[in-house]
DNA sequence: CTAGGGTTAG
């Protein structure tokens, strides 16, 4: 059960004082008539003893002139009906009539909670939150008591708005009533905790419930990936199909999506494999989650063949493959698509634009990057915001103009996020630049002091530079601050199962075999001309700690484990960590050369694939 | 006559 103490209920922020009141009175003051919940099913009384048919009233909805009609039925009485009332009153919300709907439903004496539903659905509908809410709870003071159609659509307004509190609220009233049992309402229950970020309250919600329909496991899904846990998401995937409940299209997305968060192939095929076997065709929604997953698990080109593949596109899923080569490495590919996509009138929105931008950047595609940006205002009306400001800082930042850089930063009067200073401060790095990087850290700083990110990025630009003094002030100010670095992991998928690497980890259970093994491995790498590459390690200690640190990196842990279960041939993929550093980098490839490996390695968003001594990738580490 | 879940960036 959850708690609802009155800190959480009236420690409102931003709370008006009327919606003080509001809270006020739902809990403390309404008088809610003690009812069962089987209401729900009960006949509606109608007004008039009359039982016009379904079709007839249903047949309203297309009718052009709904105001005419509206004045024919109170000339004739009709209006007297009260579904027919309500009926007319569902088209004035639904044409966004909400005056005339507003000024219905006051005529309507006897409401039934099928005018308060269609009332305040409206009112949501509409965007008009203020009288949603008290339309809500009035309807709760009319002593039609609460039903099963009217709360989700009030939970599904905290959840579009994330008003967490207003939520808590609503639900608060639910439990009392004991709505919370009902499939609808704890779906959607589950989805504002989920979407509110709440994940701990949408798990309890989902596991009380005594009956779980598809759309619950499926919101529940979506949640757990939303929140970080995909692998999570997909047990309950399993769980779901245990349990008897069969996946419809829209489950499919969620579960697609899963495997694109995780990154891992052998799920990703799995899924696909399930989705072919039932038959469902691809829909735009499902054809583009599935390139965004075969992309995000590292191959761009499955990707490319189901984008191929589908019958229907629409500029998101043009958008998702240009993304799918950006962070592949394939910036001219990208290019290329974006104009065939021009070419087929598809419009560009604004997160095509990022994912362009993106693309060019990471290839150090500068001049094309930056012709673009300066067109997409003008002849695209796409006005851009800071994602696509930080695009361009990256492809100043990779041209070595970081005065340029910082100049449209200054510039403009954008709302400046952490994002935009961090690019800057990344080429800061690149480019040895200390001043400006003491500067742009400052910026960062003051947006976002706890994340010790930033600190170790500014002490790496000192350490580059070799001002220890600096580093040790940094250092200290992180201590100062109790910021400690999260430490970086490196996941492999093999044999359909992931294996977790940090740095200097002897936690795997065959930790003595990798370690053996990556000292024959780096024997054969010296003999290839490796030299491991120290200045990547930029702390203040000495040489030997340093290669002792280096050689146990994550990433090279987890390649050695790849190389030991996996037959010659196969493709190492590692499709989740968090940075390849630049001596990683270094191995990798030439552990690519003399084992002649395909591997291919996802370094925060950016794919690299080695393959055959050739790179994709264009960095310069 | 009324009610819940889906795609691209970050």
């Amino acid at each position: 059960m959850l708690k609802f103490s009155r800190h959480n209920l009236f420690s409102s922020k931003n709370g008006s004082p009327f919606r003080f009141m509001l809270m006020l009175e739902s809990v403390t003051l309404i008088q809610i008539p003690e009812q069962t919940p089987k209401n729900q099913d009960s006949q509606i009384k109608q007004t008039p003893n009359f039982q016009f048919s379904q079709t007839f009233i249903s047949s309203l909805t297309h009718c052009k002139n709904i105001f005419q009609v509206h004045g024919q039925m109170i000339v004739n009485g009709l209006i007297q009906n009260l579904p027919i009332a309500n009926k007319i009153l569902n088209i004035y919300t639904l044409r966004g009539a909400l005056q005339s709907a507003s000024a219905l439903f006051c005529e309507i004496t006897e409401k039934n909670p099928v005018s308060w539903s269609v009332m305040i659905g409206g009112y949501a509908k509409a965007g008009d939150y203020m009288n949603c809410y008290s339309t809500f709870r009035e309807y709760m003071r009319s002593g039609n008591g609460l039903d099963n159609y009217t709360l989700p659509i009030v939970i599904r307004v905290c959840r579009d708005t994330l008003d967490l509190q207003m939520g808590r609220l609503i639900h608060a009233v639910v439990f009392k009533y004991g709505f919370h049992s009902f499939v609808i309402v704890g779906s959607i229950l589950v989805d504002m905790y989920a979407k509110c970020k709440v994940i701990e309250d949408a798990r309890k919600v989902f596991d009380e419930m005594c009956k779980r329909d598809l759309v619950t496991w499926t919101v529940m899904i979506g949640a757990c990936t939303e929140c970080g846990n995909a692998h999570e998401a997909l047990d309950l995937f399993d769980r779901m199909k245990v349990e008897g409940v069969v996946p419809d299209k829209i489950a499919m997305v969620n579960v697609v999506n899963s495997c694109a968060k995780l990154g891992v192939m052998q799920k990703a095929t799995n899924v696909h494999d399930f989705i072919k076997r039932i038959n469902f065709s691809l829909d735009v929604i499902l054809g583009t989650a599935l390139i965004d997953m075969y992309a995000k698990c590292g191959s761009v080109e499955l990707a490319r063949e189901i984008f191929d593949g589908m019958r229907e596109k629409n500029v998101v899923s043009w958008s998702a493959m240009i993304a799918a080569y950006g962070y592949h490495g394939e910036g001219q590919k990208a290019l290329d698509l974006f104009h065939v996509m021009l070419g087929r009138n598809i419009v560009p929105n604004k997160i095509t634009f990022v994912s362009i931008l993106y693309a060019c950047s990471h290839s150090g595609l500068v001049e094309e990057g930056l012709h673009l940006f300066s067109s997409m205002e003008n002849e695209y009306g796409v006005k851009p915001d800071v994602k696509h400001f930080t695009c361009v800082v990256d492809l100043f930042g990779r041209a070595g103009k970081l005065d340029k850089a910082l100049k449209l930063i200054e510039d403009t009067n954008l709302k400046k996020d952490t994002g935009l200073w961090g690019a800057l401060l990344g080429a800061c790095r690149i480019h040895n630049r200390v001043e400006l990087g003491e500067k742009v850290a400052e910026s960062l700083l003051e947006l976002e002091s706890e994340n010790a990110g930033h600190y170790v990025l500014l002490s790496n630009i000192y350490a580059k530079d070799g001002r220890w003094k600096e580093v040790a002030k940094v250092r200290e100010l992180m201590t100062h601050r109790r910021l400690k670095k999260i430490p970086g992991y490196t996941w492999i998928e093999v044999d359909n199962k992931i294996h977790r690497f940090s740095v200097g980890d002897h936690s795997h259970y065959l930790s003595n075999e990798i370690y053996e093994e990556l000292e024959i491995l780096n024997e054969k790498l010296k003999v290839a001309g490796y030299v491991p590459d120290t200045n990547f390690v930029l702390h203040d200690i000495d040489e030997e700690l340093k290669l002792e640190l280096l050689n146990t990196h994550s990433e090279k842990l987890a390649i050695t484990f790849g190389l030991i279960r996996t037959t010659k041939g196969t493709t190492i993929r590692i499709t989740k960590n968090l940075r390849v550093c630049g001596d990683c980098h270094t191995f990798i490839k030439v552990v690519s050369l003399i084992t002649d490996r395909m591997i291919v390695v996802r370094d925060a968003n950016r794919f690299h694939h080695f393959r055959e001594g050739a790179c994709s990738c264009r960095d310069y580490w």
